[in-house]
DNA sequence: TTCCGCATGTAATCTGTTACATGATTAC
DNA sequence: GTAATCATGTAACAGATTACATGCGGAA
């Protein structure tokens, strides 16, 4: 039911289009809180609108034919209702984790510190993004809004340090120790030999 | 395809039961880059066996029947391609953000305050987790896994100090200005107001 | 006149979760 | 003996994406 109330969220600022909503999530949610594809988008337009939370106000206020969406009573009623809930936990999903967690000694380091510094590379563009979006005076963040901005540069300006910090590490070797305490990582050298001499 | 990737990740630290691997996601991985259900994880399961990329290695090792799933020469192989290709960028779905940009006048600024100290609550149980995970000396953890875990307790630690100085802003009233050039703010309690009028 | 951005939409598919079903073993 | 944990699995469903289909308006 989430998706179906940010975008009730994004029709509160403003009535708004499936364009303009998808804008919306595309500019400035994505990446830092959500995502959102046309293909779930429109039909849920529709649906929103048979469950009377949302109506369309038609303008063809360019000479463009556009299909403006306003909320309705209940579905500001819908929207207050969910901003009172307690937010879930965050859901994040994250390949670089999951791979570094992986990473064993027979790969190679220069493809690591490709990733970190690709990585680096779009969490600057990023951070830069969210900064010139606070400052533009264009757009509208509200008081609460602004918060949320304030955790999106701390979040990244501490990743951003963190990833100098490990690439830094990588090049000069000098990573953290390890920890194991059953010599796994031994012994997974000696499956993986044993699998790829038995297998290929 | 990235969820059976990390499940022969998994699987590379040691030979694992899909009851294992659960753990392995649940206790470590959750919250902080990635999740998992039973549902999709023995379905998987089955489909690398049928693929070739991992083989059942049966064991009743404590009396209690267990398959254990032990990767091939080809499952290192292709976890070690996946390895070596460019991460995705992360996918973070976060309600809390998206409930704080929607925010609005009307709404009861307690009602927030809650949120963030739910919030705080959860981030400081999982910051207390992972130290604990980190010196155990019980998990199997490599050097570029330190790494990683370093990464979380900054991210941890960052948003800690944000939910404090943002609970203290919230109670102070001193809240960052907004920015809101074409006053959407005042529109928006106006569109509200003719819509619960007209509607209800 | 051709390409790009605006604009809406659908069908097929993929991915994953929830809830259910089952049963053994261990700690109290 | 009974509750918790270990352990494997399926069916129904929910949720979302990708690729496709269509067309207008403005700029080069």
């Amino acid at each position: 039911m989430s998706i179906e109330h940010s975008i009730l969220a994004v029709i509160s600022f403003r009535p708004s289009s499936g364009y303009d909503i998808k804008a919306e999530f595309e500019h400035k949610a994505a990446g830092l809180y959500w995502g959102l594809s046309y293909g779930s988008l429109y039909p849920k337009l529709k649906k929103l609108e048979d469950e009377g939370f949302i109506v369309t106000v038609e303008s063809d206020n360019d000479g463009r034919k556009k299909k403006l969406y306003e909320l309705t009573g209940k579905g500001w009623l819908e929207l207050e209702s969910w901003l009172a809930q307690t937010p879930a936990a965050p859901a994040i999903k994250d390949e670089l984790f999951m791979k570094m967690a992986a990473w064993h000694e027979e790969m190679d380091m220069h493809t690591l510190s490709d990733h970190l510094r690709k990585r680096e590379n779009e969490s600057e563009e990023l951070l830069s993004y969210v900064k010139i979006w606070k400052g533009n005076n264009t757009s509208y963040i509200n008081k609460v809004g602004m918060l949320a901005i304030r955790y999106a540069e701390l979040k990244l300006e501490a990743e951003l340090k963190w990833l100098k910090e490990s690439i830094d590490a990588i090049k000069n070797d000098e990573l953290p120790a390890s920890q194991d305490p059953f010599d796994l990582g031994g012994k997974q050298l000696e499956r993986r030999k044993a699998a790829l001499k038995t297998d290929i």
